[in-house]
RNA sequence: CGCGGGGUGGAGCAGUCUGGAAGCUCGUCGGGCUCAUAACCCGAAGGUCGCAGGUUCAAAUCCUGCCCCCGCAA
């Protein structure tokens, strides 16, 4: 098929090498505009349009899509579909209309379920046992279109931001492919969403990774994982920002060398002078990866080796 | 020229401001203690102090250029 194909970051890459892989023409690949990034704030390219440049593919980066000349401008491609992935700006009905079929995107959770922008995370920061890939016909709300496909994908305990991201990634790629297969055969079923048992996600923030001590242990092991590896949770440690990469809970009843039971939540307690603990609003969370502002990240008995922490120092000021 | 931290035996750090013997906590190897041990004691090996110039009687340390890693910000 004559596929438009919209996306931005490195998500929306492998669904676009899929794409290609299975033969399909790839008429236009639409990105947002260059921007400042990394050290040194140089202008860079996004994934998608790095991707499309080393295939030899026509790039478009256009402000606003919505914008009369950008849609005329994508008329005269006169696409089969547009796939969308992660592309980052709000489609109007008129781009909606304009292909033969219709515009189809990946969305990486189990609709109606995660709708917005940080599904992944979200995902694993709640605890969720399952997520998945949708794909659905668009229509003007946001990931609230029919839906034509599902793939479920089982988090294990050790789930990370990243490693979810990963097998979203590859999984909706696959099933982006076999979408449009059922498209174009015409056999595509159209299934409305329960919109009553829609959930939605908010943007993922910086901020967010802030450890509040006072949460439980359980609740905090989820954010350190759910964060990883962007945009990371941390606290403050002698002064500097300390991020923590890995942890785990450990349970208030295996925790028998506790010194002081009296400590508040951020209370850090070095067990065998090679782990750190830190008291929370219910059971402990075991650092087991950091990394201090300015250094790379190791592991915590390294970390301790150049470090010497005292028992009973506090977290987070 | 966006702001900032850093590159010192295998790991993590101190020492740099105030030039003048390579240090600390571990790891490794050997020996000892112990029912035993990731514990403790004794001993040993292992380093062009990121690279290249410069200043100096003398540079990890001061000056210049370059390479690499990382935090913030995006």
């Amino acid at each position: 098929m004559k596929i438009i194909f919209m996306g931005t970051p490195d998500f929306s890459v492998g669904t676009l090498e899929a794409l290609l892989g299975a033969g399909h023409e790839i008429a236009l690949v639409v990105t947002q505009p260059d921007k400042p990034r990394g050290r040194g704030k140089e202008l860079s390219p996004p994934p998608v349009k790095e991707c499309a440049l080393k295939h030899g593919l026509p790039v478009y980066q256009p402000r606003r899509v919505r914008e009369a000349e950008c849609v005329s401008y994508l008329r005269e491609f006169a696409p089969d579909v547009i796939v969308v992935v992660a592309f980052g700006q709000i489609l109007t009905r008129e781009i909606l209309d304009l292909p033969k079929y219709c515009c189809v995107n990946v969305h990486a959770s189990l609709l109606p379920k995660y709708r917005g922008a940080a599904p992944i995370q979200w995902a694993v920061i709640n605890g969720e046992t399952v997520s998945g890939v949708t794909t659905m016909r668009m229509d003007e709300g946001i990931d609230t279109g029919d839906m034509i496909e599902k793939v479920c994908v089982e988090l294990s305990s050790r789930e990370t931001g990243g490693s979810l991201f990963d097998r979203l990634a590859r999984t909706g790629a696959e099933l982006c492919v076999h979408t449009l297969s059922l498209i174009e055969a015409g056999t595509a079923v159209y299934t409305p969403q329960d919109h009553e048992a829609a959930t939605h996600t908010a943007m993922i923030k910086k901020q967010m990774g802030e450890l509040d001590f006072s949460r439980s242990a359980t609740e905090l092991e989820r954010l350190v994982r759910g964060l990883n590896p962007w945009p990371s949770a941390y606290t403050r440690c002698m002064g500097k920002t300390l991020k923590i990469w890995e942890s785990r809970v450990v349970p208030k009843e295996q925790l028998t060398d506790c010194p002081a039971p009296d400590w508040e939540p951020g209370a850090l307690h070095l067990s065998g002078k090679n782990r750190m603990l830190v008291k929370c609003g219910q059971d402990w969370l075991e650092l087991l990866t950091v990394q201090l502002e300015g250094k790379k990240r190791m592991d915590v008995p390294s970390f301790l080796r150049g470090y010497p922490l005292a028992d009973g120092s506090y977290l987070g000021t």
